[in-house]
DNA sequence: ATCATGGGTGTACGCCGTACACCTGACAAG
DNA sequence: CTTGTCAGGTGTACGGCGTACACCCATGAT
């Protein structure tokens, strides 16, 4: 007994404490694995040691811990390059946002869902957004342009265009999955386009489809109609 | 005590039996008011007049319901018109789109949510992928074009290009909102950006910028770059 | 007359976020 | 050295969620 509680003094005196940095890293770590729907206050203060109630002194509220979350995402987005043109430097920065929302494929939908629900982006979205306007500015886009320019970036300003038809392995599986010939039957063009894409005859949807290609190729086919534009 | 029963039975006896299409017909009713958070089994079936566990009679789960839901508002886009180029059609699609979604503003988080989760789009979805295809091939796209064409237009396809800062009307508020100095200072390009577009001294952020106009912008400048592309 | 069945019911379980009262140990002030 | 403050961890509890499971009952086929 006396045993006991000197372990449990031991494990107390032993555990690093508690700290919004602390809570913040171990949450992207727990949604980095198993996704966000398993991140819970009730899991991630397991993972911590802790009670529960325990991150409620370090994050007001569960928003505020993805809103947190958000924020070390975006900081591991990559500085814009100096001695660049505009284009190179959106480019380069915007290819890094996409690195890191790869390592982070739950990012993307918690991001959205935040910037819809709160008044204004986090001071560290923020700054994101401005030195990505500043790279615009530096390039020569007038004020109209380089918010035009936002607006046509869109998400990809972020890294992600939604891959709205992808891969799909690990999702959720498909009960009434059609065979080949109905599928060709009622989706001619989709089925058509699997075909081309896929040349090995795999799953007809979507795989075999280089998705960094696919992406690199928006991404600059909205530059060049940007760069078009400028004076 | 008969008065009861007697009411009771009444009201058993006029309600209107569940059928799977009331059941999202109310869903989608009650996401329309007071967002997506506000729809749960219980209340869906509260407003239905039924106890909860009888949605399940008609809906597997929640997330089949969620997919009911996209099919329904799926079916509000407007057919692809005839006798029309390929760019005008998919311009008149996607708007139609879009307008679709400026009446469900819960439905773009919803749809990429779903989208994330399912193996496949529902047979509804991939029926509008593929007579959007169908336009792009009609057009004169090779596969391998109509194929990047589809990954262009990515989220614009269903309508949405994430306004990523928006207005912010009936958003959460606040609490530690900056005064304009402060603002000017930390973001310089944002607070130029926005006090060019507002022209009025309104609240710094986003408002005064027609998304009408931007959306159409964006498409216009994506569907010009596929133009160009065209042998 | 019987019986199967589709559709509504009731109860119950385990999860969730978080309000609120409490404790405790470190540290500053006297 | 005492005393008081207080940041930070604890325990309990509440209301809401999705949904499994057992049930009942009216309808219509046999």
């Amino acid at each position: 007994m006396v045993e006991i509680a000197r372990q449990a003094d031991a494990v107390h005196r032993t555990r690093t404490p508690l700290s919004r940095a602390r809570v913040l890293s171990a949450a992207v770590a727990l949604a980095d694995e198993g996704g966000v729907d398993a991140l819970s206050m009730r899991k991630l203060a397991q993972v911590l040691g802790v009670v529960p109630m325990a991150l409620y002194k370090h994050v007001a509220n569960k928003n505020e811990l993805l809103d947190g979350m958000i924020d070390v995402l975006v900081g591991e987005i990559d500085p814009p390059v100096a001695d660049a043109d505009w284009k190179t430097a959106v480019r380069l920065r915007v290819l890094s946002a996409r690195r890191m929302l790869l390592r982070h494929p739950w990012a993307s939908g918690v991001i959205e869902a935040r910037m819809k629900a709160r008044a204004a982006p986090t001071p560290v979205v923020m700054e994101y957004l401005d030195s990505m306007i500043g790279i615009f500015r530096a390039g020569g886009f007038s004020l109209d342009l380089v918010h035009h320019a936002m607006h046509v970036m869109g998400s990809r300003l972020l890294g992600f265009s939604q891959e709205l038809f992808e891969d799909g392995a690990g999702r959720e599986p498909d009960p009434d999955a059609l065979p080949p010939e109905e599928m060709a039957a009622r989706y001619p063009h989709i089925t058509e386009l699997a075909m081309a894409v896929t040349h090995d005859e795999g799953s007809v949807v979507g795989s075999g489809c280089d998705d960094q290609y696919e992406f690199e190729f928006a991404l600059d086919l909205t530059l060049d109609g940007l760069a078009r534009l400028l004076p």
